[in-house]
DNA sequence: TAGAAAAGTGCAACGAGTCAACTTAGCCTC
DNA sequence: GAGGCTAAGTTGACTCGTTGCACTTTTCTA
């Protein structure tokens, strides 16, 4: 994936970091995220919290450790379509290759609780997906051949990005992925079947 | 709108929390969020810090001191919508008739500049609209005789208080509005107009 | 009028996060 | 290989949001 780190002192680094991570996720699923301090992991780990600090930006980052592709992806997934492929099948594409099988994973079970279950977390693991939607309406708008602030190239970004999270603890995720999609492309209301009308 | 408090404590009551609200909005508006702790403005209240943690639940709450009828309103809108109107359509009214017209006071101005220019309140702003997404959720899946976790409602409920979110920041907010709500009613690909294909 | 209940105070503490000064260790160049 | 540069890590003190506890004052009620 990345390129491994030549010199001692950048692997030393590295492992230092992974060093850390490995405590906070180790330390978290034991007893919880609220009841681990950054003190106690950086103990675990025998380094000291500001180190900590220096390797994360923050506590709730020790949980998610690996966001940077995730941006790249999405656009990529935008900009790079088969011919004659939609915008919206694209990134229906892409999250039902690239973000299905990751959840599915069953030892990302465990993680997942522990995310659920902490509203500090589940916050931060929202706020991850859509951190991204700038870049995502820019690349949409430029596939479109409209401005960069068009509203519906906004929406459908913003809205593609709350998939995820919506699909996120549905019994058959790939099922609620692809309504969801079908939903975007189609509407709540399309001619003949006017919702509660 | 709030039946007057009655008693002489009530009255007192109210008139602190109002003492720290107003100290705390003219103190953030002055120097900004990030540049005013919670021991400033509880000098300039003359309380003691607890007291403000009496009164309001966190720093971010100092700045948006009236949330409490938007859900019940939300839920009102969906449930006591006129004869034959769709329930997309009612929350379309209900944005224009009691957003818009707060989003467009001019005394706001200087306050959404605050919020826009403080990544904190900006996350904890639209955590604002999407509290209500549960409940909002519930009440159309009611009206639908649906079950309450059905997936095309939470959507729906999702995506419905993202419009606020969406529509903050552009020249005409009116239009906005109904350009994201005829997208959620028709979808980005309706029948012909597939984007980008 | 006594006393419960609520409102408020003061103080101390905790955890997250920052800052500045210092040490250590890898790396580079002469 | 010596000396110097730089990044990684340490240390300790500090700020700030937030909570807990013990206490006083005010107000409502039996």
């Amino acid at each position: 994936m990345t390129s491994p780190p030549v010199g001692r002192r950048e692997r030393k680094k590295a492992a230092t970091r992974q060093a850390i991570a490995d405590a906070a996720l180790r330390l978290f699923l034991e007893r919880g995220y609220d009841q681990v301090s950054i003190r106690d992991i950086a103990d675990a780990a025998d380094v000291s919290t500001t180190t900590v600090f220096k390797h994360f930006s923050g506590k709730e980052a020790l949980v998610f450790d690996q966001d940077e592709h995730r941006e790249a992806a999405l656009t990529a997934a935008v900009r790079r379509r088969a011919d004659g492929q939609s915008i919206l099948d694209a990134l229906r594409r892409h999250v039902l290759d690239s973000w299905l099988p990751l959840a599915a994973h069953p030892q990302m079970a465990e993680f997942t609780d522990l995310v659920d279950s902490t509203p500090a977390l589940r916050a931060y693991s929202e706020r991850m997906w859509t951190r991204h939607t700038d870049a995502l309406s820019a690349a949409i708008a430029d596939e479109l051949g409209v401005r960069h602030d068009d509203l519906a190239c906004a929406a459908l970004a913003r809205f593609v990005l709350q998939i995820p999270v919506l699909a996120r603890g549905r019994p058959d995720r790939r099922a609620a992925v692809e309504a969801l999609f079908d939903l975007l492309a189609h509407g709540w209301e399309p001619a003949g079947r006017p919702p509660g009308g």
